[in-house]
This record gives structure tokens, C-alpha cells and sequence, in this order.
DNA sequence: GTACTTGCAAAGCCTTTGCATCATA
DNA sequence: TATGATGCAAAGGCTTTGCAAGTAC
């Protein structure tokens, strides 16, 4: 796993650069720990991770450089039912499970949605970026 | 059309006597134009709507109605990618595509999503409710 | 040295809440 | 008539913006 978010911080300095972005402590620190995080966390949950580490950084540093993160490709975006938005260091192809209580996010893998061709009457008039597989209900904890 | 309005709106009045709420001018209003809406409006989009029949209505009427329907069943909220929650007073089954730039939300229906069950890793620890496919991309105006 | 970033504070949206008034059942 | 609903205004969250100070390149 180290080795992998070795890579994966490789991958960005590299992206950082191409985009003309400066690689800053800041930028580094919220990605590691994005990457490390298997809780889907909102800015404001990432920030206490962060902050572990460097007390000193502010919670709009981490939603700008989320932000950042998410129009260089580096971050996906999780539409929150409502509440802050949650963030997904691994942008290789998931399902997710949203709980309607606590909204704990839970991922999964399966192989029958990602097999499934997008239909032509949304292929032929829109220019397709993603499919996203929300199955909601009640976790463990909250049934 | 009509019809089908008709029939939704004698099927609303006994889900709200069922729930012990009161059947007021302003929430079947607020039920009839999300019924007619194509757009899944916000609680903004849809105040606007409303006002051309009732212009005193006011917007936390028809967030605290939307709320409540939502509660009952009556409507679904889409999770809108941080921007206001979008609403769909079309309960079936279907998918939706997102505009990631206007945010237009357009629907569409296609089997094979329909028919994909849901993992056994899923349905062995969580209580499912339903399961959400959005596609993300650009709509003809905004590419 | 320069342009980009950061941190702080304020402002902006959207949603929720408190409370007096009003209307449904 | 009594409970629940509405409208208004204020408050609460989360996100965005403006600006001076700081830092990567």
C-alpha cells in the first residue's frame, strides 16, 4: 500500500506539473492522506486528518486544492445527498453504497455494471464522462 | 397527461390522510407542478413555477413540502453535485444524465440497468432501498 | 524575482429553525 | 376548535471570494 501511494504521489507531481501547478507541502499532504482515507471524506472530515499533520492548515486550502484535484482528474467528486460533498482519492471504475442515515459510503466492486454500454440515445447527444452506481439504504449501525 | 395528473393527485390526498397531514392548497399546488416539470427542479426552480399560480407562496413552503413528500415517498431527491438538491416527482424506475457544466438533468430508461442485481456482498450487510445510475457529461448546449 | 498559494475573514447560497398567524379537518 | 401548516425572518452549514503575506520555481 505504501508503495502504491508512492506511485500514485509520483502520478501527481507529474500531473501537477503539467497543469503549471506548484507541488506545495499543502498540495501533497491532503493528497496522501485522501489516498489513505477509506471513508470518502468531506473537506471538513480530510482536514482532521490533515491537521495531524500539519495544524496549521486551513479547511479552504483543503476545499480549493480538492477542488484543484478534481478538475486535474486526480479526485472524484461524490454527490452527497444534500449534505457537504465527498471526496474519492481512487478514480478507478466503483460502485459505492451510500447509507441514508449516517451517511457512511462504502465501496464495491461489480463486474455486471461496469460491462453495461451506455445507450446510443445518450451517446449520440451527449458527451459522456462517467456512470455512477449509487445503492442507497440503511448500514449495519443505523438498521 | 392530465389523467395521469389527476390520478397521481387522488392518490396523494390518501397518502397524506394515511401519514395524518392536512391536504392545503399549497402542497397540492407544489405536487402538481413537480408532477408537470420536465427539469427536476430545485426548491427555487420550482418556487418559481408555483408562483405563477400562487404568487404568495413562499420558498421554505415549498422546501419544507418537498421535505415532506419526500418522507412519504412521494418524491425523489437527486443528489445534486453540490449544487441545490434537485427533485423528481417521477418515483419509477429510470436513469438520469447530468450536465456536469449546466446541470440539466435529463432522464432516460434502459433495461439492462433495471435487471442487474445487486451483489450478495451488498445485500448480505446492508438494508437496500434502491439503487441510483447517473451518467455524468456534457449536454449538446454546453459542449 | 514572479507568479502561484496560502490563511484569514467576509460574503454568498441553500437549508433549517422559531414563532406568531392562519386554515384544515 | 384544536392541531397542524404557512410565511416571515433569523440562524446555521458549507462553499466561495478578496486580499495581503508567503513560497515554489
Amino acid at each position: 500500500m505504501e508503495l502504491l501511494i508512492d506511485k500514485n504521489l509520483d502520478n501527481f507531481a507529474t500531473i501537477c506539473r503539467q497543469a503549471g501547478l506548484k507541488i506545495t507541502p499543502q498540495r501533497k499532504l491532503i493528497y496522501r492522506c485522501l489516498l489513505q482515507s477509506k471513508e470518502h471524506p468531506s473537506a471538513e472530515m480530510l482536514l482532521k486528518t490533515v491537521r495531524n499533520h500539519e495544524p496549521s492548515i486551513s479547511l479552504d486550502t483543503v476545499s480549493r486544492t480538492l477542488k484543484t484535484f478534481e478538475s486535474l482528474g486526480l479526485v472524484k467528486v461524490m454527490a452527497g445527498g444534500g449534505d457537504a460533498r465527498r471526496f474519492d482519492g481512487d478514480t478507478s471504475t466503483h460502485q459505492h453504497f451510500r447509507c441514508v442515515n449516517c451517511h457512511k459510503i462504502f465501496d464495491f466492486h461489480y463486474k455486471p455494471y461496469e460491462s453495461i454500454e451506455i445507450p446510443s440515445v445518450i451517446t449520440d447527444r451527449f458527451k459522456i464522462l462517467g456512470v455512477s452506481v449509487y445503492v442507497e439504504g440503511y448500514c449495519p449501525d443505523c438498521q
